[in-house]
DNA sequence: ATGATAATAGACAGATCTGTATACTTGTGC
DNA sequence: GCACAAGTATACAGATCTGTCTATTATCAT
């Protein structure tokens, strides 16, 4: 059927876009090196996708998508905070650990990476790497909310939790630090025993 | 005298270039870009540095260099844990507030930002970007040396501040969370109460 | 089968970027 | 005053990268 094939080649070209992109930073990799890797004529790319800029906004899209759909089944189940803290701080151990297939080998944190190639906070690509972290912010707000009526402990933790996150993520990059992620989940579960 | 004016053009040429990079991104920035911003010539750059690597390399040497600076004068006086994290902290606030002229107006960590744009790690900027937070990680170990005998605590403690100074750096920067070091603090403070 | 749609292969224009070369100017020690 | 070191200004070679264009092949609906 050739929707379906359209979207097939489209999606290869991100796949394997994302994986460089990802793995080499962005302004590394030219178009020609996507092409080579997946295969794919230059025409259809362009046929898919009006620009490289195009192409980088569609695998930041994809990338959040991905992300938000891991951290929902890796976290579904959750019925209090302590649940929630080790389904979470478990799922960051997973993926820094490479043992996560949908995300890909670790190399810290894509949006971080990305919005860094791009100082000017008003760039497309920018603002879709900080709307990646507001949607980590709703989803870990809206669990929160299900589990207690003080808004004021719920955004406390709910800050608490991003911050212990970001600096797994970053101790386990640029420190090389792989039990970062299992470091920072006793902090978090201190503050619930304590408040 | 003329090896004061040779440092002069190469501190010139390093600061404009740090400036740049950290603001843009360091493939986003050319050398001619550099070389406009600074007013000085082509030649005269190829005569300090071989190449725009070389330039890259001695611009994260410097920029480790006046972080250490700023963090030694920062926690220079600092005489327990608690007045080490006092300190720590509200460096970290005034840095991403842009009330530290050495460092520069805030945008992330400028080694994560590098390394993520050099996905290899055998890379020899990348290591130098690991390097620097190797220093950190020494720096914050060498201070708790000196008021507590307990190795593990130490070590455990050392982990902690890491983990909150980078969630907190990142937290500000992709974010946009201002008060992310005033939100890391009391947790750290937490922990050396009850531990 | 046939005609439309999509993909392939690759040449190429135009822009950009690094690093070199050339010709000229400035400043300093002796 | 002169020789020499350092800087300026700028042209240019060579490489690379994006995006376009042409010609050809494969796929699929009717």
């Amino acid at each position: 059927m050739r929707t379906e094939q359209i979207k097939d080649k489209r999606s290869q070209l991100i796949d394997t876009a994302l994986q460089l992109f990802y793995s080499h930073g962005i302004h590394a990799i030219g178009i020609n090196e996507i092409l080579a890797t997946s295969g794919i004529a230059k025409k259809t790319l362009y046929n898919h996708f009006s620009s490289k800029e195009d192409l980088i906004q569609a695998c930041v899209i994809e990338r959040d998508k991905r992300f938000m759909q891991w951290m929902e089944s890796q976290c579904h189940d959750c019925k209090s905070e302590a649940a929630l803290i080790e389904q979470l701080f478990d799922g960051l151990h997973l993926w820094i650990n490479n043992k996560v297939e949908l995300i890909g080998s670790f190399e810290g944190c894509f949006f971080v990476n990305t919005a860094a190639e791009y100082g000017d906070p008003t760039n497309e690509i920018y603002q879709l790497c900080l709307q990646h972290k507001m949607n980590i912010k709703k989803f870990i707000l809206e669990k929160l909310t299900l589990m207690s009526a003080n808004q004021q402990h719920i955004n406390r933790l709910t800050d608490l939790l991003i911050l212990l996150k970001e600096g797994a993520i970053n101790s386990a990059y640029v420190m090389n630090d792989k039990e970062a992620a299992l470091k920072a989940k006793p902090l978090a579960l201190t503050f619930i025993e304590i408040s």
